[in-house]
DNA sequence: CGATGTTACTATCATTTCGATAGGAAGTCA
DNA sequence: TGACTTCCTATCGAAATGATAGTAACATCG
């Protein structure tokens, strides 16, 4: 899809799509938010063709999502980690995992549990200034000008 | 990419992206939210080739996030509403808004605003169990089996 | 020393998908 | 009858994807 035209739009859910707006890149950066750094740690955890984890790597890295970072002079070896703007996807890829545990949830299922109480993470979202979940009052959209 | 594989997969995350992977389908799911039910306008909102929309709006109706309606007989006219699946997509709609403004906000954007008070939504991704921000706590995976 | 292994890619190329444009089907309205 | 509306489908060139093979720059083992 042409995303020129969607950066340039008003709409902060099309901005956050012209930078990772596709499956791949999502599912590197939640490899990555698990630990997950090198290149072939990826392509296996994926089994992604190494030309197109080439060019995610590259554009993810380009938006500030990811930085390169060389783990080793020899021989020269790059490693990628999550830059805060990385580690803030983190939140979206966790409620979208939440969605597929509640609709696409049969069978067994990898689970996401509190590092701290070992309980298992329900995440929603919410307004943190209402506190309400999102969806259970309606929004109302202005737009800018 | 290989979306059968990603079904298959033990992720919650790569079975929601399994169904709603591409940056336009989020985009109708986006406008669906706002209220948008028909072909043309969902074309006009997007800029979107209609052989593009048609496909995704098939593909979002198979997947049960869409339901065609008809909303009249003469002439024969659909309409595409949110199923409940759909209207749960929205929190991780306004999470990625929520990033886009963080991180993509120059210049003027679209704002959402609580329809009763009047005041711009803060959208926070936490876990229900604790309380806790997502990110701010770690998180261990646990694979099945 | 040579062979093999490791890591991070690039090159190639067939297949798939995208997207712009045109047009059609089934009507309504004047 | 002719324009207009709405929801698409057909066509086709351009772009992206993905499978496979190969390369560069080393380390390590025998």
């Amino acid at each position: 899809m042409n995303m020129k035209n969607l950066s340039d739009a008003f709409c902060p859910i099309a901005r956050g799509l012209t930078c990772v707006g596709d499956a791949w890149s999502m599912l590197i950066l939640r490899d990555a938010s698990l630990g997950l750094t090198r290149f072939d740690e990826f392509r296996k955890s994926l089994g992604i063709a190494p030309t197109i984890l080439t060019r995610r790597l590259a554009t993810l890295t380009e938006e500030g999502l990811l930085e390169k970072r060389r783990y080793s002079e020899r021989p020269p070896r790059d490693e990628y980690v999550l830059t805060t703007a990385g580690r803030d996807f983190l939140p979206v890829l966790v409620l979208l995992g939440a969605w597929g545990r509640k609709y696409r949830g049969e069978g067994r299922l990898t689970r996401y549990l509190d590092a701290e109480t070992g309980e298992e993470i329900e995440p929603v979202a919410v307004d943190a200034v209402t506190g309400a979940k999102i969806g259970a009052r309606p929004i109302r959209v202005a737009t800018p000008e």
